[in-house]
DNA sequence: CTTGACCCTGGACCAGAGTCCAAGCTTTAG
DNA sequence: CTAAAGCTTGGACTCTGGTCCAGGGTCAAG
């Protein structure tokens, strides 16, 4: 494998977008690379696992914020894990909190579309009825 | 209850701010209501009830330009209930993807969390391990 | 050597849903 | 009557997570 890579390879190593790999140095997650003498932005191997790792977290649903914070704490090695098992337990009660409204919302619907008859006029939909607050 | 209301009342007695109900009138959600001389916004109790309707439906998760469907659709009654239902029951599938996603999200995290002894150096860690793809 | 693909910078722009501001009227309570 | 509270406008600004652009410089294949 390539030792060093320019942004172009990286970025489509880890698929995401060249601007994307810019823009997370901007924010602070990705360290500024050293550059060739053109100029030109030069990637490591780590540098791939660090994009790697950020696109992860993303998908596991940590914003960006959070990222920098696992990042942070992965970085103080050993006296860090503590804390980066607390950010993950975090993260986990607020999906589950968000997954139990989301599953209340769901079957508020999920009632009235079960109780529409798809027909006649606005007084027969229940939908309709329910949001105007016509029983609330 | 006062026949006739000033902005202020009206976003109180709905739960929101001043902003919020202007903001819905440039957004097409709630009309532009007759004004006083003074040229103060003047709004009835059916302006009341259509904005309780904007919030219900929004915490239930449609977006203003659902909204915005719904309450065209609802405009047009008898003829709109079918698409109500369609507009609610498109929300509802998505709904349900979106919970089946987190719940993946969920269990996956959930997995690593249990697995970290919480404390150690970060190669103990699985939560970083995982991240880092070194069992990608 | 030329051509096309790649990279650089800084800054503008996007959606969504508001929020805040200044300067100046109006209304209301005391 | 006066002071405080409330309303008006238009426009700028917030946040998140990017995306796109112009006007260049650079690199690699043929």
């Amino acid at each position: 494998m390539a030792q060093q890579m320019t942004i172009g390879r990286l970025a489509k190593a880890a698929g995401v977008a060249i601007d994307t790999v810019r823009y997370y140095e901007r924010a602070g997650l990705m360290p500024e690379p050293p550059r060739r003498p053109s100029g030109y932005r030069s990637y490591s191997a780590e540098h791939l696992q660090r994009l790697r790792f950020i696109i992860r977290a993303k998908s596991l649903g940590f914003s960006l914020d959070e990222v920098t914070e696992l990042l942070s704490l992965s970085g103080q090695r050993a006296s860090g894990v503590a804390g980066v098992r607390a950010t993950a337990s975090a993260r986990l009660a607020e999906l589950d909190g968000r997954i139990a409204e989301l599953q209340k919302v769901r079957s508020a619907l999920a009632e009235l579309v079960e109780c529409c008859p798809g027909e006649g006029g606005a007084q027969a939909c229940p939908i309709l009825q329910a949001l105007s607050g016509e029983r609330a």
